[in-house]
DNA sequence: TCGCACACGTTATAGCATAACGCAATTGAT
DNA sequence: ATCAATTGCGTTATGCTATAACGTGTGCGA
């Protein structure tokens, strides 16, 4: 499932996510695009729905934002489970990959026959600079 | 940081989720307290803050809602990070922890001196008996 | 050319969370 | 004893997040 190409809306959004240097609320987003046409936040959320089944956007559950993938071109499903470093400061977002604590994860559910559909993990402090 | 005794809004919160058979949110707690007097959501919130900070409650931030810890009793801020798994279909959650995905997190997190405060694993999905 | 799938636009509404104000009870130091 | 600080509580109002429901247009394959 790469990403086919975009509509003039999924484009919009995703360019605005791509070129924020942090994670943005769907109204932030919208707010964004009111120049361009925007007038409904369904405008925003049916786009980000499209780029988040595309691998392209993530949702940060623990903040309820957005944040373009950190490996654009690739198809970021294929890494395995992502995890989110979320500096409550600066509002920068580290985007990693863990294939133990995937492993790990992947264990427990096999055993429990859990059927996971989707994971999050996210933690949310203080980055380097900000911790300073 | 063990849990001192509850105020009656405190234990009337409690008691909701811990009789609750999966994650209830905040408004659901509040219309079953409306017979006990509450009113508003702030009554359910300020409580809810309260429990969580004395780790007796986990939120989950995927689905916005709250479940009493599964360690009645334990401060459950003493087992690392909390995982989740909730199933979608049922509702049910399951609470377990994991040490070495703690120590894979930590790892990383010291890593790159990030300092994290919190952190959110949730799994959803479907558990064993929805699957089938 | 008909039907279907999909993107899109709009209005309205539902669901989640907190700000700001004021009051009452408790505690603890002076 | 009294004053100040803290904490919990109640209320009103508001803001933020997300989706329901309806209708339009476009492209494309049977």
């Amino acid at each position: 499932m790469s990403a086919p190409a975009l509509t003039k809306n999924q484009a919009l959004v995703f360019d605005v996510l791509e070129k924020a240097d942090g994670p943005l609320s769907a109204y932030t987003i919208l707010d964004k695009l009111r120049d361009h046409g925007f007038r409904a936040p369904l405008q925003v959320y049916r786009a980000l729905e499209k780029l988040l089944e595309y691998g392209v956007v993530h949702r940060l559950e623990s903040i309820n934002s957005f944040v373009a993938c950190a490996h654009p071109g690739e198809n970021c499903h294929k890494h395995g489970i992502v995890a989110f470093a979320i500096c409550e400061s600066c509002g920068q977002v580290m985007e990693f990959h863990d294939h133990e604590v995937d492993n790990r994860l992947t264990d427990w559910t096999k055993a429990r026959k859990f059927k996971a559909e989707k994971t999050t993990i996210e933690m949310r402090g203080l980055c380097e600079a900000c911790a300073a």
